[in-house]
DNA sequence: CCTTATCTTGAATGTATGTTCAAGATAAGG
DNA sequence: CCTTATCTTGAACATACATTCAAGATAAGG
């Protein structure tokens, strides 16, 4: 006989923004308390435990990726140029110091792969369908023939990920613009030749 | 009027592998304590604290990587049968289940990049150095005619870096080896070409 | 407007954490 | 072989952690 009363889309982007920060295992409950606003006794509530937390944050971070993703690759450009356009998006993310810096899914599974097989399954389910989903839109580039390549739509979407992961992972040495705009090239280039 | 008795390659080895399973923060000195089978006391004598056993241990770890690097590197075959050959490895040592699954200074970079400089400073040097030392060998390739390309030594090992830690990335989220190997071979293709 | 189900609050709990330290053990120097 | 410097041992410490729970607050149903 009574609403619950805090904003669930702003509680798990300020706890997903935390874990990113920190990571799981430094991400204390302290901080999610202060960062959501929420009490300790709201949280548990709500999603149960620390995991159940990160598991929604996970969720609401999917979704945000999938819209920007879905809004990049749907307006009335050529895929490949909007494909040119997203790996540079990605490199401006890999700078800026702020948030997104990281992607939350690949450093989460990276701190606990081996650890936690729960948490790696959703994960990797979850980077699983972002692979599916650059797949597609290479086969739709590939039958509107804006290229052609030996190779199939899944082994180029799957030579794709390999970059992106590689790219924010270098990114971690090196945060020069122009070596990881080089870099964002050299895929693409590598990608449609 | 004494000398240490443990092993310090035994000590630092255990730690390192320690760390690469549970990650930094996870990693306790409970366990550290349980897997060097040093007590408390010596590991602070020793190594003053956590942080310190950790940047030992990441000394140890491209120690031994130096070592495989430059032992592999410096027989008699042509570099690029070699770098073909190296990939092999990396993609290897990402499917066995055992040690060396994952590199333990990008992990440990992702995990405590923007929290801790001085770890980071460390872990990005080492890493810059991995990069330098293939660059070398490419530079070397060019220089005996074993490849042609347009583009500089160092832009070459840049991409290389970016895909090794792309595959081992990757790994994390396909554990196939037939895909694994493919992107090392398309990795290799797009470097040399 | 009263009841009641549900949410919020925040103090309390037990455990695990990194670290310290004093007592005991032991190897090298004279 | 005794002295002394150094190492080893492991109990003790304070803090930080994830989690619980009972009391208080509040919105909806009748």
């Amino acid at each position: 006989m009574r609403t619950a009363e805090f904003d669930t889309e702003f509680v798990l982007r300020k706890a997903m923004h935390a874990f990113m920060q920190y990571g799981y295992a430094k991400t204390s409950m302290q901080k999610l308390k202060e960062v959501t606003h929420l009490h300790p006794g709201s949280i548990y509530a709500a999603y149960g435990n620390k995991k159940g937390l990160f598991l929604a944050a996970t969720e609401q971070y999917q979704k945000d990726r999938n819209q920007q993703f879905t809004a990049l690759f749907n307006d009335q450009q050529s895929i490949l140029s909007t494909l040119k356009h997203y790996l540079t998006v990605i490199v401006d993310e890999c700078i800026e110091g702020e948030v997104a810096k990281v992607c939350l899914l690949t450093k989460s599974i990276s701190e606990v792969e081996g650890n936690d097989p729960q948490i790696c399954t959703v994960l990797r389910s979850n980077l699983n369908a972002y692979e599916h989903a650059l797949a597609e839109q290479l086969q739709k580039a590939l039958d509107n023939n804006e290229f052609v390549s030996s190779k199939s739509a899944q082994q180029l979407a799957r030579f794709l990920v390999m970059g992106i992961y590689g790219i924010r992972t270098y990114a971690l040495t090196n945060q020069d613009p122009k070596s990881l705009q080089q870099l964002a090239d050299d895929l693409f280039a590598a990608l449609v030749n």
